[in-house]
DNA sequence: GATTAGAATGTAATTTAATTACATTTTGAG
DNA sequence: CTCAAAATGTAATTAAATTACATTCTAATC
């Protein structure tokens, strides 16, 4: 998202980008019809400045600007400020929310790479049993994950509590597969559960910060979503989408990869989950 | 659609501006980085032709066709058969997935009735305590919405556990709120703690399927987004992010409500949001 | 089958838009 | 207060797209 990346970079830029940055952020619509020159004077500034912040964000220049923009409208239409503020009625409010989630979704698409998920998948396959770790608001969704991975015919639990945790890890061995469902990476008992996991010689997997302290513990690293946090449009619910999301694409792929001979696997899965959804009511 | 008009022109065109139009119809984002001179080229025509078939189309000149055409692109995402098969790739599935998350966020965008959400929130607001009932999937979701909940000032618990659900619905009385939280609202189980639960006096909002059994027992009724069944982009998934965002749709709400004398309202939801993360982990 | 009007297409010129190069101004450190 | 570095604008240049015009093709008529 070209207006979130200026939104957010707004303080890094000068006093006649961050000008005409205010005025593209203002109306992109505008910006999609409107020439150099045009633009370049409603924000009051001189033509070259346009082509300089299109540099500056990495894009060619201010024709390609302008397609990259149109894209990004057209996935959201409703580009509304999506800071939800005091004032906002409860429409308009429903509609930032939704646009936050669908922009989070599209971060996504962008952020997942294919054969990180093979990867993650096959080792999935491989394993014997599957732990599952998260605390506070992860715990949440480990026992989503706990209930959707187990149906797939491996073993899976999740623990919250960390005690449990380090006892698990500890008794874990290269059989085990330990997912660890952390946003930001950085929280200190995890890491430490984490050193513990791959003394054992589990296979770790994390789906957390890339680059963070307990993604460089893991052997596979999925996104949690966290880039979203420099964005204006980022809701904490937003990065939990991002994290059910990974975790529902991990078992649709193990789902597949698991009966292959089956051609139509997916009406096995649908009828699996349909059949959950009913018996058990979710 | 500019793709679709270019098609179904094609016969009424030249043999030069079909051709053209046919090298567009083949590779469509190919065109949205070319110059006219390249794409010319490609088509092995002359400039000016492809300035005119643009005009033919009622476009005013080149580089709004490619805006036009960027807009249309990002609009139909690749047009992909929705329903995930044995033989997609993973990239494949991403996108697929993603398209139904976003689809489902869209439905939701429309299902959800503002006066009907005010409604929920007020009762959230009055309750001096909140009870969440989830089973089976449901339960993560439940736990979910218990974490956000209880940060807003009023205990709220979650419970899995169907006796244990029968005996708080029973000592509930008309300052509880209990929320339900089930996705067909057909579960005998749960319908027969609903009953119970409105004998014992207490509020009943239900995040369920509209029309079904357990919304009779209602007082209000939110969409668990079960429509989606129907459609044909339908993924189980999907209609966890429906529930879990009118969750915080109604949490933000009452964040909101209840603190409507600080002006910034939200930057204190979101650094209290952010503490959360960062302190428990997430 | 030749001739010619009209459409289609290409070539070259022109215009327009965007970018680069350079000069001027502003900003902030010492 | 001075100076260096960054920022910005002006003017020149380049690149892109379009228009004007010439040529070629098509097909209808004699």
């Amino acid at each position: 998202m070209i207006l979130n990346r200026l939104h957010s970079e707004l303080e890094r830029l000068s006093k006649s980008e961050r000008r005409l940055a205010e005025v593209i952020l203002a109306d992109p619509q505008a910006v999609i019809t409107a020439s150099t020159a045009e633009l370049a004077r409603r924000a009051s500034v001189s033509d070259p400045t346009v082509s300089r912040l299109c540099k500056s964000l990495g894009i060619s220049g201010f024709p390609d600007f302008k397609v990259q923009l149109a894209q990004d409208l057209a996935r959201n239409p409703s580009q509304v400020n999506p800071v939800i503020s005091d004032g906002d009625d409860t429409r308009t409010c429903i509609d930032k929310l939704i646009n936050a989630n669908q922009a989070a979704l599209e971060h996504l698409r962008n952020a997942l790479q294919s054969d990180q998920v093979d990867m993650a998948v096959e080792a999935l396959n491989r394993a014997t049993r599957i732990e599952i770790f998260g605390m506070g608001a992860s715990a949440a969704i480990a026992q989503d994950a706990q209930h959707k991975l187990f149906r797939l015919g491996t073993p899976a639990c999740a623990y919250e509590d960390n005690l449990k945790q380090r006892m698990v890890a500890a008794a874990a061995d290269s059989d085990s597969l330990i997912l660890f469902i952390s946003f930001t990476g950085e929280t200190r008992a995890t890491l430490e559960v984490a050193r513990i996991a791959r003394e054992s010689g589990a296979f770790v997997l994390g789906i957390t910060a890339p680059g963070s302290p307990l993604a460089q513990l893991c052997d596979i690293t999925l996104t949690s979503g966290n880039a979203l946090e420099d964005t204006t449009v980022y809701i904490p619910m937003a990065t939990r989408i991002v994290i059910l999301s990974v975790i529902d694409l991990l078992c649709t792929r193990l789902a597949l990869r698991r009966q292959p001979q089956i051609n139509d696997t997916l009406q096995k899965i649908k009828r699996s989950l349909h059949a959950t959804r009913v018996r058990d009511s979710s």
